[in-house]
RNA sequence: GGGCCUGUAGGGUAGCUUGGUCAAUCCUAGUGGCUUUGGGAGCCAUUGACUCCGGUUCAAAUCCGGGCAGGCCCA
């Protein structure tokens, strides 16, 4: 398994090793969730709920089905997804007169209740997620996490009484993926999409977007301003302090079970996945050593460390199948357990426990006593570990260029006029893609790259999946 | 969107050019047993496959046509 020489083998591979998705259900691009995959899932998604939770979102759970006319309301969101849309036409042998669509994702879904829901100014701001599947029709090659159809969706959506208001949720929502970053040890830059590449129906998207170890760019979520698009279309309106009528102004925030993928892709190295510790499905694996004449004593150690590991809030596993300690070594690297524990007959006498971090194979006699506390220590330095060294590796590949033959892999930043022949001329010429103008970025003074104008606006494009 | 390629056990593969020697190779996983002075993959046995439909032929995994599924490259 060579990550750095093949990453469209390793991939694949190291999530088959670790038992994360079984890819053999016959359908493309909709893969099984096994036990241990969606353990992962689920902990991704408990940060999700937590900081969506502590903002002051509700949670709500919309039907699956969507019909036809209520889909069609917002021209250019249907010009975005009619392609990607599976249809219900049928309800038994019997042809339906308003045709069903399964949720490509869920606005059309949700506003024409929002329309309900939304009477007075004191409804607002209106803040509600949920996490859902949707269905995409994909035609271009599915990965499993990375490229599916049927998706493991969080969507948020918010409705204000103002424009200004609804950029402060879309400032909230940068808070909260910077803060989700650190959990999931990845690193990423925000970019404000070019106008061709906005969601449909957007006023303007900001791309969360994190690197691949092939130097291309992988999109982790977005961030959208709606103005008041959706809500004109849908007629959410609310009666404002002087009794007159107006559009809501809303925001989205979508992310997916891509989030999961560039763990994997990030972290993993030559001998499987790597999970950070905050949501790695196991945390401690303990695996004990044992030998004739000790086998009781040694289970019983394994048992109690268990106990007081698990007491403590730990994620921990004893492994008890009868293998060869070294074949479990092997299985519970490539399943990216952060933390192994050892405890054979010499960690006895030594009254230590034997630790070993996956990420650097660091070998560690612990005090039996205080053991507790140590572990989650270097479970903690071990999240540190692997969020800096990721978000080391993403500024080194940032790269700022002047001329588009000086193009490598990694995020290409540049001056651009704005100009959409420009921006087209880029893409053509190098095969990458425009990301967009990176959020919140220093002041740039620089030359178009195409056509030389000055140009306060930088952008960044990168290859992307 | 355009082009190229490929479908062989649960997973990964050899064989296909030149049809017969294929009762189909190897690795891995599975099962059963044995072993163990178990600190980095013990030994033996064993189960298990030619994508589907049609055609050519004495004979098809191998050649031809089509369906379905999958992959790669370019835009």
């Amino acid at each position: 398994m060579r990550k750095k020489e093949n990453f469209s083998e390793w991939y694949p591979e190291v999530i088959e090793k670790a038992n994360l998705s079984d890819k053999r259900y016959p359908i493309k691009g909709m893969n099984v969730w096994t036990p241990y995959g969606w353990k992962a899932m689920r902990l991704i998604d408990r940060f999700i709920r937590r900081e969506f939770d502590a903002t002051g979102h509700d949670e709500v759970y919309f039907p699956l089905l969507i019909p036809e006319d209520q889909f069609k309301k917002e021209a250019d969101h249907i010009k975005g997804f009619e392609e990607w849309v599976y249809w219900v036409t049928h309800a038994g042998t019997t042809e339906l007169d308003v045709r069903l669509l399964l949720r490509p994702t869920s606005e059309t879904a949700m506003y024409p209740v929002f329309a309900l829901w939304v009477r007075s100014h004191a409804d607002l701001p209106l803040k509600t997620y949920q996490i859902v599947n949707v269905f995409r029709y994909e035609t271009k090659q599915t990965r499993a996490f990375m490229r599916v159809r049927e998706i493991h969706f969080f969507e948020s959506h918010t409705c204000h009484d103002s424009f200004e208001d609804a950029e402060r949720q879309i400032a909230e929502n940068i808070e909260i993926i910077g803060r989700l970053g650190r959990e999931y040890c990845l690193p990423y830059i925000l970019c404000k999409r070019p106008e061709w590449d906005k969601f449909a129906g957007a006023f303007y998207t900001i791309g969360i977007d994190s690197l691949m170890p092939t130097g291309r760019a992988l999109q982790l979520g977005s961030i959208h301003q709606y103005k008041t698009n959706f809500s004109e279309a849908y007629d959410i309106t609310y009666e404002d302090e002087n009794g007159e009528h107006k559009p809501v102004h809303q925001t989205t925030f979508g992310m997916a079970e891509r989030l999961l993928g560039a763990i994997i892709a990030v972290h993993g190295d030559d001998k499987g996945v790597l999970f950070p510790p905050r949501i790695a499905p196991i945390q401690v694996v303990i695996i004990p050593i044992l030998a004739k004449g000790s086998k009781t004593e040694v289970l019983d150690q394994c048992s109690e460390v268990y106990h007081e590991l698990e007491d403590a809030g730990l994620r921990v596993h004893l492994d008890e199948r009868d293998l060869r300690p070294g074949n479990k070594f092997y299985d519970w690297e490539a399943k990216g357990v952060p933390l192994r524990i050892e405890i054979g007959k010499q960690d006895l006498t030594a009254n230590v426990v034997t630790v070993v971090r996956r990420d650097n194979m660091a070998k560690d006699m612990v005090q039996r006593k205080g053991m507790v506390s140590k572990i989650k220590d270097m479970l903690k330095q071990i999240q540190r570990d692997l969020r800096i060294r990721s978000e080391e590796e993403m500024r080194e590949s940032i790269i700022l260029i002047s001329n588009l033959d000086e193009v490598k892999p990694g995020v290409m930043m540049m001056g651009w006029c704005g100009q959409e022949d420009c921006g087209h001329e880029i893409e053509d010429q190098t095969g990458l893609s425009i990301l967009g103008e990176p959020v919140g970025s220093e002041e740039f003074k620089g030359k178009c790259i195409v056509c030389g104008k000055d140009t306060e606006t930088p952008i960044c494009a990168a290859k992307t999946y």
